[in-house]
DNA sequence: GTCTTTAATTGTCTACTTGACAAATATTAG
DNA sequence: CTAATATTTGTCAAGTAGACAATTAAAGAC
């Protein structure tokens, strides 16, 4: 079939990147969504994303998206792909194949971009979505969970200095399930390469103060975090 | 940037679907590769693949090209989405993404199809590999490692019927070390819907004939099998 | 047939990990 | 100064994991 090999015989396709841009603010996941301009499924919301360079790396393309909507540098956040989706159908006007990635940020301070907002994971209607965006949305906050049982990406929920409530609130808020402060601490800090005490201390609210730490250079987690069972 | 929508606007990709295929051959993981007939890169090992016809679903290709290399049927063995290869020069004729697949299948006993060759995973030059497959044979392996330690899937590299040394010796070739057999069958029995007994046994060779199993409706793994820290 | 070899299966024990919960410490708010 | 709150350290019972010995049941040599 493939005998003589010219580019006009081979079904033409577009590409794009879909993003799935996950936070955490306490005590809720939540999913950065943009409202489309534009038809079809004009006003709906949907995920940040858009076509694919004729020379451009797929890897490039979503981390340029992740700054056009954010302003996130890449540096700070985590960005993995995903899973690609293909359904023939998937999107009327043509063939598109959509390689879906995957970012863990710490909430930005700043204000929203234009048409741009926040949405907490578990209250969406995955009927309000654009396209096949509520499967894919399925599929990264899958992934978020179980890469947060087993590596060290917890951290990157987080501000680059943070204490070990932070870190806790981080699994809580993606198990929507309270955790043991005093067992979390002894797990993270008996994790070699986990997170790095800074020797400084911070206060919020009344309480003793938490002795705030970075993230360490371990990635994965032996044993992982979370109870086996939980979902 | 998107505020027309016309076709022919966007750059035109081709997309294909490569497959790693593995199976077990105790005490080796090997892996299913075709000496390319064409040129660029004719003679080199390459995993099987092919283009994505312009209706057919991902899966779908991936599924009709497990078929025609090695007669497998997709309900006797596991296939799942692995990655998403797209670097702008991956391929010097055009633009191609290859959306790559991971299959685990059971090693057949039918003479090998022309051109396809099992091989065994740990003693293969990277470099004989054509285009970059040999990365995405890395992240094959890598995913087989890895979802073998917290799913059930081993079965899919046992015959429908097989003993519990049989499934020992799954993970023995995947991380190249000997389990102890009496830890590891309780370990096995102890997770519920992992094996279920047919009440027969079996034997090969001298020692004491094996009971056989079938795999059982579970999934996943808690706890896992494998032992921390293990590559 | 009997003996030797091999492998599956069962049993046992020690060290470690887990998770529940109590106690001590160090702040803020009034 | 007192009450409230959150972090941090301590304790302990129950369960798990891995090492290894003992038992069972077959094949193959003689």
């Amino acid at each position: 079939m493939s005998s003589t090999y010219d580019p006009a015989d081979f079904p033409a396709f577009a590409v794009t990147v879909d993003l799935v841009v996950l936070t955490v603010r306490p005590p809720n996941l939540e999913v950065l969504l943009v409202r489309r301009a534009e038809a079809p499924q004009k006003g709906r919301w949907a995920l940040p994303g858009g076509f694919v360079g004729p020379s451009q790396d797929l890897a490039d393309a979503a981390e340029s998206k992740l700054v056009d909507k954010t302003g996130i540098r890449v540096k700070q956040a985590h960005l993995e792909q995903l899973q690609t989706f293909g359904q023939p159908k998937r999107d009327p006007r043509m063939r598109v194949v959509s390689v879906a990635h995957l970012a863990m940020v710490a909430v930005p301070s700043e204000p929203e971009l234009e048409g741009a907002a926040w949405h907490t994971v578990g209250s969406l209607d995955a009927a309000a979505l654009a396209f096949d965006h509520a499967e894919i949305l399925q599929a990264g906050v899958e992934r978020a969970r179980s890469k947060l049982e087993y590596t060290t990406l917890a951290t990157s929920f987080c501000r680059s200095e943070f204490t070990l409530a932070e870190l806790r609130s981080v699994y809580e808020a993606a198990w929507g399930e309270r955790l043991d402060a005093a067992n979390f601490q002894r797990k993270v800090l008996a994790t070699e390469g986990f997170v790095e005490s800074t020797g400084r201390t911070e206060s919020a609210g009344p309480g003793r103060p938490a002795r705030t730490f970075v993230a360490g250079r371990a990635e994965l987690l032996h044993p992982p975090l979370m109870p086996p069972g939980a979902l």
